[in-house]
RNA sequence: GUGAGCGUAGUUCAAUCGGUUAGAGCACUGGACUGUGGCUCCAGAUGUUGGGGGUUCGAGUCCCCUCGCUCACCCCA
């Protein structure tokens, strides 16, 4: 039934898995507040130009992996592959440049991009997103760094790899453009297909062409280190000493891009090896020229995004803890009808109290109400009967051990919470 | 957009060389046990064999198309 089915490339996040996602993003929330990061709500559409002059024309993404239509006011509308755009849209249409700088904001939520699913890549996926506006110092660079790397610290993460480069700024990197074009140019005959259509549109995309034999021609490529402006040495030899001062262990590639004018620096990665052949748990970089792209003034900034599918199927690979997974605390049982009024009482009066409490709401008979209770994981059953309303008690049993005690209702909820204490987290 | 593999019940899988009415475990519902879950036993419900077309006396099985899933290319978080 093609008609019962989500679109390709989406997904469910249902009961089994959702409270996995709500713990990412409980920590992710609480890393954002220790760093000084204020979360933000931005809109999942914007109009298509803000992606094609914010991420560039001749990219992929732009070019053929976008959600775009036409909305009834004929205007072209984008679902957003990516946030930073928004960001820096939202900092400029609010004249946060008027606030203290850097300002520093978060913000998570589903992504879109038309791109054939596979391992760890969807059509609708999640990101948080942290942003660092109004800042060129390196030392903003390290602390965007420094939140992915205590983000994952936190949520458990092993075995990760933080690739970091330098691509440059517009000062330095039309002539290393220049050298590099001319260095592939010479050994055309070396490369495949796509990277001579990059030659003209994005040498530096050559570089990480994964084919044998355009590797090989990139070997002896010129370095961009050697090309890099005063300035954007300096840079990253800060952003490289203050990593190592954080104790961050790193490996520089060369071969890590960001090929379009608007990226600017710093551009790292950080790979798990868990996921397939999408390896990437997050990336970002600085973006000193992405403002003045979108049509506003020169405002430096730099971020990064993780992916929240990715980081989860990580987590799951390395078993690592998601907190504890929502139980029921008490399920109360009815043995007949007039009972259930009185469960339903009992229900709400616990609930109000804290206690994790159900009942019954098919019409099941006692016994299967018992085992919707052990099926529920409860930890206690409340059995309410005849005799239990003549005396103004409940039978409290306890599922693990089976033992079983009358308790009278002015005592309930107190009992029962001792009872809980033992076992309740948080 | 390109390539490969796979589609049978909610799920995991079975069904001989193409042969009658497509089965089983788990899960679900009910009962045995009329006020006590897990264990056991019994019973029940659930399928357009992804969809369409073709070959054949006969197709879950073979062929074509299509859709979907999975993985990879590509690209990226």
């Amino acid at each position: 039934m093609a008609e019962m089915s989500a679109p390709k490339g989406v997904r469910d996040i249902l009961p089994e898995e959702s409270w996995k996602w709500a713990y990412v993003f409980r920590v992710v929330q609480e890393t954002a507040r220790h760093f000084g990061y204020s979360e933000v709500h931005l809109p999942i559409f914007e109009h298509t130009e803000l992606f094609s002059r914010g991420i560039g024309d001749t990219t992929d993404v732009v070019e053929k992996e976008m959600y775009t239509f036409l909305d009834k006011g004929d205007r072209s509308i984008t679902l957003r592959p990516e946030a930073t755009a928004s960001m820096v849209r939202a900092y400029l249409e609010h004249r946060m440049g008027t606030m203290s700088q850097p300002v520093k904001m978060w913000c998570a939520g589903p992504m879109f991009r038309y791109e054939r699913p596979q391992k760890g890549r969807y059509r609708q996926f999640w990101q948080v997103d942290f942003e660092s506006i109004g800042a060129s110092s390196p030392y903003a660079d390290v602390e965007i760094i420094a939140i992915s790397l205590e983000l994952f610290r936190r949520l458990g993460l092993r075995r990760l790899e933080v690739v970091i480069n330098s691509v440059g700024c517009p000062e330095c990197r039309p002539s290393y453009r220049k050298r590099l074009t001319d260095y592939f140019e010479s050994r055309k005959d070396h490369l495949c297909e796509t990277c001579l259509g990059r030659l003209e549109r994005n040498p530096l995309r050559i570089l990480d062409c994964k084919r044998d034999g355009c590797k090989a021609v990139t070997e002896d490529a010129p370095d961009v280190y050697d090309s890099l402006c005063g300035e954007c040495r300096e840079h990253f030899d800060v952003v490289k000493d203050s990593l190592d001062a954080l104790g961050a262990s790193y490996r520089l590639d060369k071969r890590l891009v960001r090929g379009l004018d608007y990226y600017t620096k710093t551009a790292y990665e950080i790979l798990s090896g868990e996921l397939g052949s999408q390896n990437a748990v997050c990336g970002g970089g600085r973006y000193d020229n992405l403002a003045e792209a979108i049509g506003g003034s020169h405002v430096p900034g730099v971020g990064f995004a993780a992916g929240v599918d990715r980081i989860v199927m990580v987590m799951e690979q390395q078993e690592c803890s998601f907190g504890s997974a929502p139980s029921v605390e008490v399920f109360a049982v009815a043995l007949d009808d007039i009972s259930r009024r009185n469960v339903l009482q009992l229900v709400d009066m616990l609930r109000r109290n804290g206690i994790v409490a159900e009942m019954d709401l098919a019409g099941k008979s006692m016994k299967a109400q018992m085992k919707a209770a052990s099926s529920r994981g409860a930890q206690f059953a409340c059995i309410l009967g005849e005799s239990e309303r003549a005396g103004g008690t409940v039978m409290v049993k306890d599922l693990a051990t089976a033992e079983q005690q009358e308790i009278s209702l002015p005592l309930l909820v107190a009992e029962l919470k001792n009872k809980l204490t033992s076992t309740r987290k948080g």
